[in-house]
RNA sequence: GGAGAGGUGGCCGAGUGGUCGAAGGCACCAGAUUGCUAAUCUGGCGUACUGGGUAACCGGUACCGAGGGUUCGAAUCCCUCCCUCUCCGCCA
């Protein structure tokens, strides 16, 4: 959410900010009016609270054969209280849904553009690998080596599900294995195991409802939602708090399955393990004071990168443009992982500064001066990393041309002695 | 799932119809004082919205788990829901 005062005494700036996203003006007028409309109303009925109170105190006063004559008259006050208290009500609802549905404003830094095409490709480390042989995408590999079942996952629940067997479970166990121990040995993250299901108000803080309501799970008789990504948890770990100055910046990481619809890309990415409705993540969560978030955020984007290093894998940072961003995002860079057999970059991490945005709906705050305001905190998140699509570069990376996978060094602790997936 | 108890300010905790935004304590802030790694005293100190003021600040309203109801008036009475704790049942 961003804050009422800036669209109301900025409105221009507002405009034009979030203009660069694709946002229409006429979308910022209809806040400022609902606010116009809001405020007026709610003076209204002040005073008229005001009167009862100080009127119902005399009455209290009052002999009781004098009580009677005025009760009439204070009940239709109460009445007259009672009808604008609805109508605000109505117009406060009104209002709640259109904050809520506005996006984060983007950060200055951010490249302007229209699509996918304005991305800025700021980075690139590691040479692809020159293949004296043609190499072969995943779900080929993964087949013959046995370690991915896509047949018995369509059986088992449907269309992009997949089975992971073997050395390719063990692999993906690995993987797990040796982000989490990157992230909380080297990197100063708290590990959390977060539900994975979580309430309204979570799903609600970080700006995936209302707007995003259909691209994820939801549990109708329990009123669950099936996390998309453990952001949801993390960043929400500590709604309606006020953290002590002493523990900022706070860094969290978990592993957790993400469940979504992608009901968005119903055709794309259908072959492989790409795209699933259930996928794998470990996912890098930040709430820091409001002036480091834009340095958190190259930190954060560090953090992701060192994992593609430590595999050895070729990866290149991109900044999104201002229409490629996410409705809490202020500024994000993807992190894309090469995949020689796809003949890809996969996005195997998105890493975003959210601002206040988020805390703000999630009513997190800290105390920049003793005893002093509060002020919301800012709050950043990325992948660190998604799971299969690292497993697909790992993959088609390290295959060799016998159709076998040789397994990274840095994942050699984890594979109880493999060093290489082979036909059996 | 059954029975009972309970949800009050950053925290603990009193408060059963008006003078309660709410006693008291802790924590915190400012000052005083004694001095020795801290104590004592005095004062201040909730959040949000809103009106006024350059500002310090002053005024109004709302908020005592959430929502509804009774009443001139609700933290207090009634209803529904949520959550926590204890006991019982069931269960991975």
């Amino acid at each position: 959410m961003l804050d009422i005062r800036l669209i109301r005494e900025q409105t221009a700036l507002v405009k034009t900010e979030l203009g660069k996203a694709g946002v229409a003006a006429a979308e910022i007028d209809r806040v400022v009016e609902c606010d116009a409309e809001r405020r007026r109303l709610q003076r209204e009925l002040d005073e008229l609270r005001a009167r009862r109170t100080r009127e119902s105190k005399e009455l209290g006063r009052m002999a009781p054969e004098e009580r009677e004559s005025r009760r009439a008259e204070m009940r239709a006050l109460g009445d007259q209280i009672t009808a604008g208290e609805q109508q605000l009500a109505e117009i406060e609802l009104r209002f709640n849904d259109l904050m809520l549905g506005i996006r984060n404003i983007p950060r200055p830094y951010v490249p302007v553009g229209n699509g996918e095409a304005d991305n800025v490709i700021v980075r690139s480390e590691g040479e692809p690998r020159k293949f004296d042989f043609k190499p072969a995408p995943h779900w080929d590999l993964g087949e013959k080596l046995g370690i991915i079942d896509f047949e018995r996952g369509v059986k088992l629940s449907g269309t992009r599900f997949y089975v992971l067997a073997g050395l390719g479970a063990r692999l993906e166990r690995a993987l797990i294995a040796f982000m989490l121990d990157l992230k909380t040995r080297e990197q100063g993250y708290l590990e959390i195991a977060p539900p994975l299901m979580v309430n309204t108000a979570t799903a609600t803080s970080t700006g995936h409802l209302p707007k995003n309501a259909d691209t994820m799970y939801h549990d109708a008789e329990e009123d669950y939602w099936f996390i998309p990504t453990a952001e949801l948890p993390l960043t929400s770990m500590y709604r309606d708090e006020i953290i002590e100055t002493g523990r900022l910046p706070i860094y969290l990481t978990a592993y957790t399955p993400c469940f979504r619809r992608e009901k968005m890309s119903a055709g794309r990415d259908v072959r492989g393990i790409k795209r699933g409705h259930q996928f794998d993540k470990v996912e890098m969560v930040k709430l820091v004071r409001p002036e480091t978030s834009d340095d958190e955020l190259q930190s954060l984007v560090e953090n992701a990168c060192e994992i593609c290093r430590r595999l050895e894998i070729p990866f290149r940072v991109v900044q999104l443009c201002t229409a490629d961003i996410s409705f809490a995002s202020a500024a994000t860079y993807d992190i894309e992982m090469w995949a020689p057999g796809l003949g890809e970059w996969l996005e195997v991490s998105s890493c975003s500064n959210c601002t206040d945005f988020q805390m703000r709906r999630a009513n997190i705050r800290y105390r920049p001066q003793k005893g002093g305001k509060t002020e919301f905190l800012h709050a950043l998140n990325g992948s660190g990393l998604g799971l299969p699509r690292t497993l697909i570069a790992v993959m088609e990376n390290y295959q060799q041309a016998d159709g076998s996978i040789v397994i990274p060094e840095a994942l050699r602790p984890y594979m109880g002695g493999a060093d290489r997936i082979s036909l059996a």
